[in-house]
DNA sequence: TTTCCAAAAATTGTTGACACTTAACCCCGC
DNA sequence: GCGGGGTTAAGTGTCAACAATTTTTGGAAA
Protein backbone atom coordinates (compact mmCIF):
# COMPACT_ATOMS: atom_id res chain seq x y z
CA UNK A 1 0.00 0.00 0.00
CA UNK A 2 0.99 3.19 -0.93
CA UNK A 3 1.57 6.09 1.97
CA UNK A 4 -0.67 8.85 2.36
CA UNK A 5 -0.14 10.85 -0.82
CA UNK A 6 -1.33 14.33 -1.33
CA UNK A 7 -2.00 14.20 -5.38
CA UNK A 8 -2.89 11.04 -6.95
CA UNK A 9 0.31 9.75 -7.42
CA UNK A 10 1.26 9.62 -11.31
CA UNK A 11 1.75 5.77 -11.52
CA UNK A 12 -1.99 5.09 -9.39
CA UNK A 13 -3.41 5.15 -12.51
CA UNK A 14 -6.14 7.13 -10.94
CA UNK A 15 -4.69 10.77 -12.07
CA UNK A 16 -7.76 12.91 -11.98
CA UNK A 17 -8.53 15.68 -9.59
CA UNK A 18 -10.09 15.07 -6.64
CA UNK A 19 -13.20 17.20 -7.57
CA UNK A 20 -13.92 14.47 -10.22
CA UNK A 21 -13.50 11.72 -7.78
CA UNK A 22 -15.95 13.71 -5.13
CA UNK A 23 -18.24 14.22 -8.56
CA UNK A 24 -18.70 10.70 -8.87
CA UNK A 25 -19.07 9.69 -5.53
CA UNK A 26 -22.11 12.25 -4.83
CA UNK A 27 -23.85 11.49 -8.09
CA UNK A 28 -23.90 7.53 -6.78
CA UNK A 29 -25.37 8.64 -3.82
CA UNK A 30 -27.77 11.40 -5.62
CA UNK A 31 -29.01 8.18 -7.60
CA UNK A 32 -28.84 5.46 -5.19
CA UNK A 33 -30.91 7.62 -2.52
CA UNK A 34 -27.92 8.17 0.22
CA UNK A 35 -28.68 11.45 -0.13
CA UNK A 36 -32.38 12.44 -0.41
CA UNK A 37 -34.07 14.94 -2.53
CA UNK A 38 -34.02 18.42 -0.41
CA UNK A 39 -31.26 17.31 1.55
CA UNK A 40 -28.19 19.71 2.13
CA UNK A 41 -24.64 18.68 1.02
CA UNK A 42 -22.97 19.85 3.82
CA UNK A 43 -19.67 21.07 2.67
CA UNK A 44 -17.80 21.33 5.77
CA UNK A 45 -18.91 17.58 6.93
CA UNK A 46 -18.41 16.01 4.09
CA UNK A 47 -14.69 17.06 3.46
CA UNK A 48 -13.83 16.79 6.90
CA UNK A 49 -14.80 13.26 6.51
CA UNK A 50 -12.95 12.49 3.77
CA UNK A 51 -10.06 14.74 4.77
CA UNK A 52 -10.03 17.07 2.47
CA UNK A 53 -11.10 20.58 1.81
CA UNK A 54 -13.92 22.35 0.45
CA UNK A 55 -12.72 23.37 -3.11
CA UNK A 56 -12.88 20.07 -4.55
CA UNK A 57 -16.13 19.59 -3.00
CA UNK A 58 -17.96 22.64 -4.56
CA UNK A 59 -16.23 22.38 -7.76
CA UNK A 60 -17.87 18.82 -8.05
CA UNK A 61 -21.17 20.44 -6.80
CA UNK A 62 -21.03 22.99 -9.66
CA UNK A 63 -20.97 20.38 -11.92
CA UNK A 64 -24.00 18.29 -10.16
CA UNK A 65 -25.74 21.75 -10.73
CA UNK A 66 -25.07 22.24 -14.27
CA UNK A 67 -26.50 18.60 -14.76
CA UNK A 68 -29.81 19.29 -12.43
CA UNK A 69 -28.73 17.12 -9.66
CA UNK A 70 -28.39 19.36 -6.93
CA UNK A 71 -29.53 23.31 -6.44
CA UNK A 72 -27.60 25.73 -5.58
CA UNK A 73 -29.10 28.77 -2.97
CA UNK A 74 -26.69 31.63 -2.44
CA UNK A 75 -25.54 31.43 1.05
CA UNK A 76 -27.13 28.15 1.92
CA UNK A 77 -25.38 25.81 0.02
CA UNK A 78 -25.89 22.93 -1.97
CA UNK A 79 -29.32 21.00 -2.44
CA UNK A 80 -30.07 17.87 -3.78
CA UNK A 81 -32.87 19.02 -6.47
CA UNK A 82 -36.77 18.15 -5.39
CA UNK A 83 -38.15 16.95 -8.55
CA UNK A 84 -42.13 17.95 -8.80
CA UNK A 85 -44.28 15.53 -10.59
CA UNK A 86 -45.14 18.39 -13.41
CA UNK A 87 -40.50 18.13 -14.26
CA UNK A 88 -41.12 14.49 -13.92
CA UNK A 89 -43.83 14.60 -17.08
CA UNK A 90 -41.80 17.01 -19.23
CA UNK A 91 -38.43 14.62 -18.49
CA UNK A 92 -40.43 11.80 -19.80
CA UNK A 93 -41.80 13.11 -22.91
CA UNK A 94 -38.12 14.57 -24.07
CA UNK A 95 -36.42 10.64 -23.34
CA UNK A 96 -39.47 9.54 -25.40
CA UNK A 97 -38.96 11.57 -28.37
CA UNK A 98 -35.02 10.81 -27.91
CA UNK A 99 -35.53 7.19 -27.89
CA UNK A 100 -38.05 6.87 -30.52
CA UNK A 101 -35.44 9.28 -32.85
CA UNK A 102 -33.12 6.48 -31.70
CA UNK A 103 -35.63 4.23 -33.17
CA UNK A 104 -34.77 5.95 -36.31
CA UNK A 105 -31.34 5.56 -36.92
CA UNK A 106 -31.03 2.00 -35.71
CA UNK A 107 -33.32 0.96 -37.96
CA UNK A 108 -30.77 1.28 -40.76
CA UNK A 109 -27.67 1.19 -38.46
CA UNK A 110 -28.36 -1.67 -36.38
CA UNK A 111 -26.05 -4.84 -36.67
CA UNK A 112 -26.43 -8.71 -35.86
CA UNK A 113 -24.34 -8.46 -32.93
CA UNK A 114 -26.09 -5.67 -31.91
CA UNK A 115 -29.25 -7.30 -32.10
CA UNK A 116 -28.13 -10.38 -30.68
CA UNK A 117 -26.61 -8.29 -27.36
CA UNK A 118 -30.05 -7.26 -26.97
CA UNK A 119 -31.66 -10.64 -27.34
CA UNK A 120 -29.13 -11.73 -24.41
CA UNK A 121 -30.05 -8.31 -22.39
CA UNK A 122 -33.84 -9.41 -23.23
CA UNK A 123 -33.27 -13.17 -21.47
CA UNK A 124 -31.56 -12.01 -18.82
CA UNK A 125 -34.17 -9.96 -17.60
CA UNK A 126 -36.68 -12.17 -18.63
CA UNK A 127 -34.59 -14.91 -16.03
CA UNK A 128 -34.96 -11.94 -13.41
CA UNK A 129 -38.17 -11.29 -13.79
CA UNK A 130 -39.41 -15.20 -13.11
CA UNK A 131 -37.12 -15.00 -10.16
CA UNK A 132 -38.50 -12.04 -9.26
CA UNK A 133 -35.48 -9.58 -8.89
CA UNK A 134 -36.33 -6.48 -9.10
CA UNK A 135 -32.47 -5.05 -8.98
CA UNK A 136 -31.01 -7.32 -10.98
CA UNK A 137 -33.84 -6.49 -13.62
CA UNK A 138 -33.40 -2.82 -13.12
CA UNK A 139 -30.07 -2.38 -13.49
CA UNK A 140 -30.48 -4.61 -17.09
CA UNK A 141 -33.24 -2.85 -18.14
CA UNK A 142 -30.93 0.19 -17.67
CA UNK A 143 -27.82 -1.60 -19.99
CA UNK A 144 -30.58 -2.44 -22.61
CA UNK A 145 -31.64 1.06 -22.91
CA UNK A 146 -28.16 2.89 -22.71
CA UNK A 147 -26.78 -0.08 -25.22
CA UNK A 148 -29.69 1.02 -27.31
CA UNK A 149 -28.53 4.59 -27.24
CA UNK A 150 -24.82 3.68 -27.75
CA UNK A 151 -25.60 1.44 -30.98
CA UNK A 152 -26.57 5.38 -32.64
CA UNK A 153 -23.18 6.38 -32.53
CA UNK A 154 -24.63 9.45 -31.52
CA UNK A 155 -22.65 10.38 -28.62
CA UNK A 156 -24.59 13.34 -27.90
CA UNK A 157 -27.56 11.87 -27.92
CA UNK A 158 -26.78 9.06 -26.00
CA UNK A 159 -25.19 11.38 -23.26
CA UNK A 160 -28.77 13.87 -22.93
CA UNK A 161 -30.57 10.47 -22.90
CA UNK A 162 -28.28 9.31 -20.08
CA UNK A 163 -28.93 12.88 -18.18
CA UNK A 164 -32.23 12.92 -18.45
CA UNK A 165 -32.58 8.88 -16.90
CA UNK A 166 -29.93 10.08 -14.19
CA UNK A 167 -32.68 13.26 -13.41
CA UNK A 168 -35.49 10.31 -13.42
CA UNK A 169 -33.56 7.62 -11.59
CA UNK A 170 -35.21 7.64 -7.88
CA UNK A 171 -39.01 7.80 -9.56
CA UNK A 172 -38.15 4.84 -11.94
CA UNK A 173 -37.03 2.64 -9.68
CA UNK A 174 -40.06 3.19 -8.06
CA UNK A 175 -42.22 2.16 -10.76
CA UNK A 176 -40.71 -0.78 -11.79
CA UNK A 177 -40.52 -2.06 -8.18
CA UNK A 178 -43.59 -3.42 -8.85
CA UNK A 179 -44.10 -7.16 -10.22
CA UNK A 180 -46.66 -6.33 -12.71
CA UNK A 181 -44.61 -3.53 -13.63
CA UNK A 182 -41.20 -5.67 -14.81
CA UNK A 183 -43.36 -8.09 -16.41
CA UNK A 184 -45.02 -5.48 -18.99
CA UNK A 185 -41.82 -3.54 -19.68
CA UNK A 186 -39.99 -6.97 -20.45
CA UNK A 187 -42.61 -7.90 -22.32
CA UNK A 188 -42.40 -4.74 -24.73
CA UNK A 189 -38.92 -4.97 -24.80
CA UNK A 190 -39.75 -8.52 -27.09
CA UNK A 191 -41.54 -6.23 -28.83
CA UNK A 192 -39.09 -4.13 -29.47
CA UNK A 193 -36.29 -6.87 -30.51
CA UNK A 194 -38.95 -7.93 -32.84
CA UNK A 195 -39.28 -4.47 -34.71
CA UNK A 196 -35.38 -4.01 -34.58
CA UNK A 197 -35.33 -7.24 -36.35
CA UNK A 198 -37.95 -6.11 -38.96
CA UNK A 199 -36.44 -2.94 -39.88
CA UNK A 200 -39.05 -0.44 -40.33
CA UNK A 201 -38.19 2.98 -38.91
CA UNK A 202 -41.75 4.23 -38.40
CA UNK A 203 -42.74 0.83 -36.58
CA UNK A 204 -39.53 0.87 -34.41
CA UNK A 205 -40.21 4.44 -33.23
CA UNK A 206 -43.11 4.29 -32.15
CA UNK A 207 -42.41 1.17 -30.58
CA UNK A 208 -39.59 2.85 -28.74
CA UNK A 209 -41.79 5.97 -27.76
CA UNK A 210 -44.69 3.60 -26.61
CA UNK A 211 -42.65 2.19 -24.28
CA UNK A 212 -40.95 5.19 -22.70
CA UNK A 213 -44.25 6.64 -22.21
CA UNK A 214 -45.70 2.96 -20.95
CA UNK A 215 -43.08 3.04 -18.73
CA UNK A 216 -44.29 6.54 -17.64
CA UNK A 217 -47.56 5.89 -17.58
CA UNK A 218 -46.85 2.80 -14.46
CA UNK A 219 -45.05 5.63 -12.59
CA UNK A 220 -47.93 7.75 -12.92
CA UNK A 221 -49.89 4.90 -11.49
CA UNK A 222 -48.16 4.30 -8.66
CA UNK A 223 -48.78 7.85 -7.42
CA UNK A 224 -52.58 8.62 -8.15
CA UNK A 225 -52.68 11.29 -5.35
CA UNK A 226 -49.92 13.44 -7.08
CA UNK A 227 -51.35 13.13 -10.54
CA UNK A 228 -54.83 13.99 -9.16
CA UNK A 229 -53.22 17.74 -8.02
CA UNK A 230 -52.07 18.14 -11.40
CA UNK A 231 -54.08 20.27 -13.35
CA UNK A 232 -52.11 20.70 -16.67
CA UNK A 233 -53.51 18.67 -20.12
CA UNK A 234 -50.67 16.26 -20.82
CA UNK A 235 -51.56 13.17 -22.62
CA UNK A 236 -50.38 10.80 -24.59
CA UNK A 237 -51.20 11.99 -28.19
CA UNK B 1 -22.37 54.69 -3.82
CA UNK B 2 -21.65 52.06 -1.83
CA UNK B 3 -17.84 51.45 -0.85
CA UNK B 4 -16.11 48.44 -1.99
CA UNK B 5 -18.14 45.68 -1.02
CA UNK B 6 -15.77 42.44 -0.06
CA UNK B 7 -19.36 40.78 -0.53
CA UNK B 8 -22.37 41.61 -3.32
CA UNK B 9 -24.35 43.25 -0.60
CA UNK B 10 -28.17 42.51 -0.41
CA UNK B 11 -29.71 45.47 -1.46
CA UNK B 12 -27.52 45.60 -4.32
CA UNK B 13 -29.40 43.18 -5.66
CA UNK B 14 -27.30 40.87 -7.58
CA UNK B 15 -27.16 38.69 -4.33
CA UNK B 16 -25.55 36.08 -6.64
CA UNK B 17 -22.28 34.30 -6.23
CA UNK B 18 -19.05 35.79 -8.17
CA UNK B 19 -18.90 31.87 -9.79
CA UNK B 20 -22.35 32.83 -11.08
CA UNK B 21 -21.39 35.91 -12.52
CA UNK B 22 -17.71 34.67 -13.73
CA UNK B 23 -20.05 31.93 -15.48
CA UNK B 24 -22.30 33.93 -17.58
CA UNK B 25 -19.10 36.22 -18.70
CA UNK B 26 -16.93 32.84 -19.91
CA UNK B 27 -20.08 31.88 -21.59
CA UNK B 28 -20.69 34.62 -23.18
CA UNK B 29 -16.66 34.86 -24.12
CA UNK B 30 -17.25 31.62 -25.76
CA UNK B 31 -19.93 32.06 -27.65
CA UNK B 32 -19.03 35.23 -28.58
CA UNK B 33 -15.58 34.31 -30.02
CA UNK B 34 -13.33 36.24 -27.31
CA UNK B 35 -12.24 33.01 -26.60
CA UNK B 36 -11.62 30.75 -29.35
CA UNK B 37 -12.07 26.84 -29.29
CA UNK B 38 -8.57 24.88 -27.91
CA UNK B 39 -7.89 28.23 -26.01
CA UNK B 40 -6.64 27.45 -22.17
CA UNK B 41 -8.55 29.67 -19.81
CA UNK B 42 -5.57 31.19 -17.66
CA UNK B 43 -7.27 30.94 -14.24
CA UNK B 44 -4.63 33.55 -12.49
CA UNK B 45 -4.63 35.86 -14.89
CA UNK B 46 -8.16 35.60 -15.41
CA UNK B 47 -8.41 36.05 -11.77
CA UNK B 48 -5.99 38.95 -11.21
CA UNK B 49 -7.61 41.09 -14.16
CA UNK B 50 -10.64 40.61 -12.34
CA UNK B 51 -9.30 41.40 -8.65
CA UNK B 52 -10.42 38.26 -7.46
CA UNK B 53 -9.56 34.55 -6.41
CA UNK B 54 -9.03 31.45 -8.65
CA UNK B 55 -11.91 29.45 -6.48
CA UNK B 56 -14.92 30.83 -7.74
CA UNK B 57 -13.34 31.14 -11.34
CA UNK B 58 -12.52 27.28 -11.66
CA UNK B 59 -16.57 26.51 -9.88
CA UNK B 60 -17.38 28.52 -12.92
CA UNK B 61 -15.21 26.40 -15.09
CA UNK B 62 -16.52 22.99 -13.27
CA UNK B 63 -20.56 24.30 -15.01
CA UNK B 64 -19.00 25.19 -18.34
CA UNK B 65 -17.29 21.73 -18.38
CA UNK B 66 -20.83 19.87 -17.33
CA UNK B 67 -22.13 22.10 -20.00
CA UNK B 68 -19.87 20.57 -22.55
CA UNK B 69 -18.57 24.13 -23.12
CA UNK B 70 -14.98 23.52 -21.86
CA UNK B 71 -12.96 21.01 -21.67
CA UNK B 72 -11.16 19.84 -17.97
CA UNK B 73 -7.22 18.28 -18.28
CA UNK B 74 -5.95 17.15 -15.37
CA UNK B 75 -2.89 19.94 -14.35
CA UNK B 76 -3.15 21.64 -17.33
CA UNK B 77 -6.71 23.43 -17.01
CA UNK B 78 -9.82 24.06 -18.70
CA UNK B 79 -9.47 24.75 -22.05
CA UNK B 80 -12.29 25.77 -24.26
CA UNK B 81 -13.86 23.00 -26.37
CA UNK B 82 -13.06 22.20 -29.96
CA UNK B 83 -16.23 20.50 -31.86
CA UNK B 84 -15.08 18.60 -34.63
CA UNK B 85 -17.51 17.96 -37.44
CA UNK B 86 -18.21 14.83 -36.75
CA UNK B 87 -19.93 15.85 -33.37
CA UNK B 88 -21.51 18.90 -34.82
CA UNK B 89 -22.91 16.52 -37.13
CA UNK B 90 -24.24 14.93 -33.81
CA UNK B 91 -25.36 17.83 -32.45
CA UNK B 92 -27.16 18.97 -35.44
CA UNK B 93 -28.91 15.63 -36.16
CA UNK B 94 -30.11 15.44 -31.91
CA UNK B 95 -31.54 19.23 -32.55
CA UNK B 96 -33.67 18.89 -35.56
CA UNK B 97 -35.26 15.85 -33.42
CA UNK B 98 -35.99 17.95 -31.05
CA UNK B 99 -37.48 20.69 -32.78
CA UNK B 100 -39.61 18.14 -34.96
CA UNK B 101 -40.65 17.09 -31.14
CA UNK B 102 -41.57 20.79 -30.30
CA UNK B 103 -43.44 21.39 -33.62
CA UNK B 104 -45.34 17.72 -32.71
CA UNK B 105 -46.44 19.58 -29.58
CA UNK B 106 -46.99 22.94 -30.76
CA UNK B 107 -49.35 21.51 -33.24
CA UNK B 108 -52.29 20.82 -30.65
CA UNK B 109 -50.51 24.06 -28.17
CA UNK B 110 -49.90 27.20 -30.08
CA UNK B 111 -51.64 30.17 -29.36
CA UNK B 112 -52.83 32.91 -31.65
CA UNK B 113 -51.17 35.43 -29.62
CA UNK B 114 -48.03 33.14 -30.01
CA UNK B 115 -48.21 32.72 -33.51
CA UNK B 116 -48.41 36.29 -33.70
CA UNK B 117 -45.12 36.59 -31.97
CA UNK B 118 -43.34 34.74 -34.34
CA UNK B 119 -45.25 36.32 -37.55
CA UNK B 120 -43.71 40.06 -36.00
CA UNK B 121 -40.17 38.13 -35.37
CA UNK B 122 -40.19 36.79 -38.88
CA UNK B 123 -41.27 40.07 -40.28
CA UNK B 124 -38.12 41.71 -38.47
CA UNK B 125 -36.11 39.09 -40.23
CA UNK B 126 -37.41 39.64 -43.28
CA UNK B 127 -36.38 43.42 -42.66
CA UNK B 128 -33.16 42.87 -41.80
CA UNK B 129 -32.41 40.69 -44.75
CA UNK B 130 -33.50 43.52 -46.92
CA UNK B 131 -31.38 45.69 -45.03
CA UNK B 132 -28.12 42.92 -45.24
CA UNK B 133 -27.76 43.13 -41.70
CA UNK B 134 -26.63 39.41 -40.61
CA UNK B 135 -26.18 40.11 -37.27
CA UNK B 136 -29.43 41.13 -36.23
CA UNK B 137 -30.89 38.39 -38.49
CA UNK B 138 -28.74 36.12 -36.58
CA UNK B 139 -30.07 37.45 -33.16
CA UNK B 140 -33.48 37.56 -34.52
CA UNK B 141 -33.40 34.15 -35.35
CA UNK B 142 -32.03 32.55 -32.21
CA UNK B 143 -35.06 34.41 -30.50
CA UNK B 144 -37.86 32.79 -33.23
CA UNK B 145 -36.31 29.43 -32.26
CA UNK B 146 -36.26 29.64 -28.51
CA UNK B 147 -39.42 31.37 -28.69
CA UNK B 148 -40.79 27.90 -30.42
CA UNK B 149 -39.16 25.68 -27.71
CA UNK B 150 -40.81 28.07 -24.60
CA UNK B 151 -44.12 27.74 -26.33
CA UNK B 152 -43.97 23.67 -25.91
CA UNK B 153 -43.85 24.73 -22.38
CA UNK B 154 -41.80 21.76 -21.54
CA UNK B 155 -38.56 23.57 -20.02
CA UNK B 156 -36.54 20.42 -20.10
CA UNK B 157 -36.67 20.54 -24.03
CA UNK B 158 -36.21 24.05 -24.38
CA UNK B 159 -33.27 24.27 -22.22
CA UNK B 160 -31.58 21.11 -23.98
CA UNK B 161 -32.50 22.86 -27.07
CA UNK B 162 -30.49 25.57 -25.96
CA UNK B 163 -27.79 24.02 -24.38
CA UNK B 164 -26.90 21.97 -28.21
CA UNK B 165 -27.59 25.22 -29.78
CA UNK B 166 -24.98 26.94 -27.67
CA UNK B 167 -22.64 24.21 -28.55
CA UNK B 168 -23.23 25.15 -31.90
CA UNK B 169 -23.26 28.41 -31.69
CA UNK B 170 -19.94 29.84 -33.69
CA UNK B 171 -20.21 27.04 -36.41
CA UNK B 172 -23.77 28.88 -36.92
CA UNK B 173 -23.28 32.22 -37.10
CA UNK B 174 -20.83 30.91 -39.62
CA UNK B 175 -23.31 29.43 -41.74
CA UNK B 176 -25.10 32.36 -41.37
CA UNK B 177 -23.36 35.18 -42.32
CA UNK B 178 -23.32 34.44 -45.83
CA UNK B 179 -26.11 35.98 -47.62
CA UNK B 180 -28.07 33.76 -49.25
CA UNK B 181 -28.12 31.60 -46.48
CA UNK B 182 -30.24 33.98 -44.75
CA UNK B 183 -32.60 34.36 -47.48
CA UNK B 184 -33.63 30.15 -47.73
CA UNK B 185 -33.00 30.14 -43.91
CA UNK B 186 -36.13 33.38 -43.73
CA UNK B 187 -38.16 31.33 -46.76
CA UNK B 188 -38.29 28.32 -44.23
CA UNK B 189 -39.44 30.69 -40.93
CA UNK B 190 -42.28 31.65 -43.67
CA UNK B 191 -43.33 28.21 -44.35
CA UNK B 192 -43.05 27.26 -40.56
CA UNK B 193 -45.34 29.92 -39.59
CA UNK B 194 -47.86 28.77 -42.35
CA UNK B 195 -47.84 25.09 -40.92
CA UNK B 196 -48.09 25.87 -37.70
CA UNK B 197 -51.04 27.70 -38.89
CA UNK B 198 -52.78 25.00 -40.79
CA UNK B 199 -52.13 22.74 -37.40
CA UNK B 200 -51.00 19.61 -38.56
CA UNK B 201 -48.75 17.66 -36.07
CA UNK B 202 -46.68 15.33 -38.70
CA UNK B 203 -46.39 18.23 -41.41
CA UNK B 204 -45.13 20.58 -38.34
CA UNK B 205 -42.89 18.23 -37.29
CA UNK B 206 -40.92 17.59 -40.74
CA UNK B 207 -41.14 21.06 -41.85
CA UNK B 208 -38.88 22.00 -38.88
CA UNK B 209 -37.06 18.87 -38.96
CA UNK B 210 -35.73 20.15 -42.43
CA UNK B 211 -35.27 23.80 -41.50
CA UNK B 212 -32.68 21.89 -38.86
CA UNK B 213 -31.29 19.69 -41.34
CA UNK B 214 -31.12 22.42 -44.24
CA UNK B 215 -29.49 24.44 -41.52
CA UNK B 216 -26.82 22.01 -40.93
CA UNK B 217 -26.42 21.83 -44.88
CA UNK B 218 -25.97 25.48 -45.24
CA UNK B 219 -23.32 24.74 -42.55
CA UNK B 220 -21.87 21.82 -44.22
CA UNK B 221 -21.35 24.04 -47.95
CA UNK B 222 -19.09 26.65 -46.00
CA UNK B 223 -16.48 23.91 -45.49
CA UNK B 224 -16.31 21.41 -48.11
CA UNK B 225 -12.45 20.39 -47.03
CA UNK B 226 -13.59 19.00 -43.65
CA UNK B 227 -16.19 17.39 -45.29
CA UNK B 228 -14.50 15.19 -47.42
CA UNK B 229 -12.12 14.87 -44.88
CA UNK B 230 -15.24 13.08 -43.11
CA UNK B 231 -15.68 9.13 -44.49
CA UNK B 232 -18.63 8.17 -42.23
CA UNK B 233 -22.18 7.54 -43.32
CA UNK B 234 -24.10 10.15 -42.47
CA UNK B 235 -27.32 10.88 -44.61
CA UNK B 236 -30.56 12.47 -44.85
CA UNK B 237 -32.60 10.06 -44.12
C1' DT C 1 21.66 25.09 -36.77
C1' DT C 2 19.26 21.55 -34.27
C1' DT C 3 18.49 18.63 -30.33
C1' DC C 4 18.52 17.63 -25.85
C1' DC C 5 18.43 18.58 -20.92
C1' DA C 6 18.37 21.09 -16.64
C1' DA C 7 16.99 25.17 -14.18
C1' DA C 8 13.58 28.81 -13.79
C1' DA C 9 9.06 30.58 -14.39
C1' DA C 10 4.35 30.05 -14.79
C1' DT C 11 0.31 27.66 -13.63
C1' DT C 12 -2.61 24.29 -11.50
C1' DG C 13 -4.28 21.54 -7.11
C1' DT C 14 -5.48 21.95 -2.68
C1' DT C 15 -5.58 23.80 1.71
C1' DG C 16 -6.54 26.54 6.06
C1' DA C 17 -8.10 30.89 7.55
C1' DC C 18 -11.28 34.50 8.02
C1' DA C 19 -15.35 37.52 6.68
C1' DC C 20 -20.01 37.12 6.36
C1' DT C 21 -24.69 34.90 6.54
C1' DT C 22 -27.95 31.73 8.12
C1' DA C 23 -29.77 28.58 11.47
C1' DA C 24 -30.15 27.12 16.22
C1' DC C 25 -30.60 28.13 20.83
C1' DC C 26 -31.90 30.14 25.00
C1' DC C 27 -33.91 33.23 27.91
C1' DC C 28 -37.51 36.42 28.92
C1' DG C 29 -42.06 38.26 29.33
C1' DC C 30 -46.70 36.85 28.73
C1' DG D 1 -46.67 26.52 27.32
C1' DC D 2 -45.08 29.76 23.83
C1' DG D 3 -44.00 33.30 20.73
C1' DG D 4 -40.28 37.32 20.27
C1' DG D 5 -35.48 38.82 20.30
C1' DG D 6 -30.94 38.70 20.90
C1' DT D 7 -26.86 35.67 21.31
C1' DT D 8 -24.22 31.74 19.89
C1' DA D 9 -23.05 28.10 16.85
C1' DA D 10 -22.73 26.31 12.32
C1' DG D 11 -21.96 26.83 7.62
C1' DT D 12 -21.09 29.30 3.28
C1' DG D 13 -18.07 32.74 0.26
C1' DT D 14 -13.81 34.03 -0.79
C1' DC D 15 -9.07 34.53 -0.42
C1' DA D 16 -3.96 34.03 -0.03
C1' DA D 17 -0.42 30.78 0.42
C1' DC D 18 2.07 26.78 -0.69
C1' DA D 19 2.95 22.14 -2.81
C1' DA D 20 3.11 19.80 -7.18
C1' DT D 21 3.14 19.87 -12.08
C1' DT D 22 3.73 21.66 -16.54
C1' DT D 23 5.76 24.90 -19.63
C1' DT D 24 9.31 27.89 -20.94
C1' DT D 25 13.92 29.21 -21.24
C1' DG D 26 18.68 29.11 -22.02
C1' DG D 27 22.45 27.02 -23.06
C1' DA D 28 25.67 23.01 -24.04
C1' DA D 29 26.56 19.20 -26.94
C1' DA D 30 26.20 17.01 -31.46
Amino acid sequence: MPTTELYPSPESGAAQSIATGIYRELETMIIEGALAPGDRINEKSFADQRGISRGPIREACRRLEEAGLVEFKVNRGFFVRVLDLREVLEIYDVRAALFAHAGRILARRITGDQLAELTALHEEMEAAVEAREADSFYTLNRRFHSSIMAFTRNGHLADIYEGLDRELHIWRKRALILDGNVRASSAEHGLILEVLRNGNPSRIAQVLRDHSLAGRNRLLRTMPEQVAKLQTDWDDD
